[in-house]
DNA sequence: GACATTAGTGGCTGTTTGTTACTAATTCGC
DNA sequence: GCGAATTAGTAACAAACAGCCACTAATGTC
């Protein structure tokens, strides 16, 4: 018979240093793009995330929401976790552990300071190794929360089109999606009301323009759809 | 018009310290339920999460492999991070920051260690705050991420029959499944393969043992269904 | 052997989804 | 001015799927 272990003794505790890394996300020139920050001179890789130390008493989303203030020159509405990271990999600064966080601004936001730019999520340059698990940790959350979460309608202005929020769909899913299908499902859902103002983006018929505003929840939740990531 | 912002300079390296909380979760008497550590005398709450700091160079799930093995006498095979906890909430340990892990074992696992003991979710006694967050949001994780992650199978021995299979989702998501339906939508997914054993419970038809053998993916996915957790 | 109990399936029905094809409103080229 | 091109939006049908009910099957209990 196995011995029952008793409860281990605390080891002593150590003192680690942490950054909080973040993954500002949007969609350019038809691609979800990463803002990534010129690294200083000297430096292994050219580029890294927006990164930081977080203060004393600060919270994580708030670090995050300062980290990127000072990139971006607004700070995101929306941050969500995408994990800490402790393995072996590199990180720019040396951290033993870093925080993701994953940030989504709408297409049209703030020019980014001098020192940053844009990549497209397929074509990054070389990153610290940390980094690069970091940002394909955080795409592969928004992929897969996409549904559970109104992360689409944080990558798009106030209010949007109902094809440039089914092109924001396509673009996290990675695959195109059926007009009609994506309506039907959308007015189900109760979550984008039309307001009264219409868009006419160059040649073709004009497109109403909607605004998120989620009603209350609809009854329960049906079956199981055992949709499972084998990736 | 806005000023644009330069990159930050990054703020001294603050050493923190470090903790990873296990949520350890297994189905007890028709409930899921959490392994808590009695607290040594003197301790504000008379129950703790298992936790411990990560040796020098020890990954994240290395260390609640650790911490798991030590009260429970073996490692679970499925571990997943529910996010890093660095708001003000006191920790047991005092530690600055959480990084909160659910672990799955099966319902007849091992006997726990002395000093430890099974609560269900919904009677769990007095808490550190920190902690308490913790295991909410390891419950929520686990109820999101059902149909998206084997986490059912983990809370099952290798060979189960449907019902219990069932019971253990209705368990993650709070509430009764149809018997018809979720052996259909099973079937479609291809999860499981059937043993060429059966086992009898007492009274009732025997069941059809099943192991969990989750077959190539099956093709494209279909269409976007907008469930937010608006909770 | 009747009955309670649990496992498993067949089939009907209404709903959801994929698809095609259409109508509507605009710009562009001439 | 007018047709072609382009984008927005919808109708309608068929197939797939999910909720539901009722049934059969195999065991233990009395």
């Amino acid at each position: 018979m196995r011995e029952r272990p008793s409860v281990p003794m605390k080891s002593a505790v150590r003192r680690t240093t942490l950054a909080v890394d973040v993954v500002v996300l949007s969609p350019r020139a038809e691609a979800l793009a990463v803002l990534l920050v010129r690294a200083p001179a000297g430096a292994r890789e050219r580029w890294t995330l927006p990164w930081d130390a977080p203060q004393q008493n600060e919270g994580l989303e708030d670090a995050a929401s300062r980290i990127t203030e000072a990139v971006l020159g607004s700070a995101p509405a929306f941050f969500e976790q995408v994990g800490a990271f402790a393995d072996g990999k590199r990180h720019p600064g040396d951290a033993d552990v870093s925080i993701g966080i994953v940030a989504l601004v709408p297409a049209r936001a703030e020019a980014p300071a001098t020192d940053t730019e844009w990549f497209p999520l397929n074509a990054l340059p070389t990153l610290a190794p940390r980094h690069r698990a970091v940002v394909e940790r955080a795409a592969s959350v928004a992929r897969q929360r996409v549904d559970q979460s109104p992360l689409a309608f944080r990558l798009l202005p106030s209010t949007f089109t109902l094809s440039d929020l089914q092109s924001v769909y396509e673009l996290l899913l990675g695959r195109r999606l059926h007009k009609a299908s994506f309506r039907r499902a959308l007015q189900a859902s109760y979550l984008v009301e039309p307001t009264d103002e219409w868009r006419s983006e160059g040649r073709g018929r004009p497109a109403q323009l909607f605004r998120f505003a989620p009603k209350k929840r609809r009854g329960a939740r049906r079956g199981v759809r055992f949709d499972l990531f084998t990736e």
